[in-house]
DNA sequence: CAAAAACTTGACTATTTTAGTCGGGTATAT
DNA sequence: ATATACCCGACTAAAATAGTCAAGTTTTTG
């Protein structure tokens, strides 16, 4: 049970850009530097951000990316999502007739997988950006 | 962010053991059958669950496996240890001096990781198998 | 004893997913 | 003009996953 780089590397990159951004676009350039990122991966990444309305670009010569929310009000979980991360610990689909084993009827353990991504799907519903700083500050120039 | 079937099989042919032993060995191929699991990789589980003392095997005619502990006490993360699959969301080690990236300093969401770690880690130790029983009696035969 | 049921074990493999890279764009500030 | 930086689809090497296979051993029962 792993997250992918692509969700760790967004909020990480989203993370960066609240603490160095001063009103002002960030390039991915100057992100890839700091936190020893691919650029060509970031912006893959930020495309789709981008095209799920987390930031905006800005182009040019000074250009970068500026954030749409502010850190304190932009969810975990709305960065997950632009990235088609939605937590799903196992295949089956809630709505789907089907159930993961191909059977009619719902597996043994279906409910218990259900309650734990309703479970951890809270957790990023409930961290802002804003509450990764707060603790990361100190340790982090 | 998705469960690997070792584990999700593990537990489901758990639940089922604790369903339909009555104090008997449970045999694989009775599992297979209900569960509708591939017999030879249910002998791939329980050679890990056997090692990991949650199941003990009983040879022969009417063998099978059987529950070391209680549904009651059994809980949730032994199994998925047993399987190797403590949640890790991320791949950097607390210990290991080395972060993520590769460079010495850990980076500006370590902390956030190491708390969804625990969080969903502290969901596991606290279900135990009997739980899933009691939710999915009604519905299931 | 013989045969069948059921566990034991390591190795092997096809498929899928991941983690990126590449190439060739377009927009804009100076 | 030109350098900087975003834009976008396609491609690929490597790793992980999900499972199979082969060749056993042990124990019960007829
Ligand atoms: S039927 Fe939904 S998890 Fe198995
Ligand atoms: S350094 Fe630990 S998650 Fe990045």
């Amino acid at each position: 049970m792993k997250l992918n780089t692509k969700s760790r590397y967004a909020v990480m990159a989203l993370a960066d850009m609240a603490v160095f951004s001063r009103n002002n676009a960030v390039s991915l350039r100057d992100i890839s530097l700091r936190q020893g990122i691919s650029l060509l991966y970031l912006e893959q990444i930020f495309l789709r951000l981008k095209k799920n309305n987390v930031v905006k670009s800005v182009r040019g010569i000074n250009g970068g990316y500026i954030l749409v929310k502010s850190p304190k009000d932009l969810k975990i979980s709305d960065i997950l999502l632009a990235l088609d991360q939605k937590v799903k610990t196992v295949g089956c689909k809630k709505e789907s007739k089907k159930s993961c084993n191909g059977k009619s009827t719902k597996c043994i353990t279906h409910h218990f997988w259900d309650e734990l991504d309703i479970y951890i799907n809270s957790f990023f519903e409930n961290k802002k950006l804003s509450d990764l700083l707060k603790i990361e500050r100190q340790e982090y120039k």
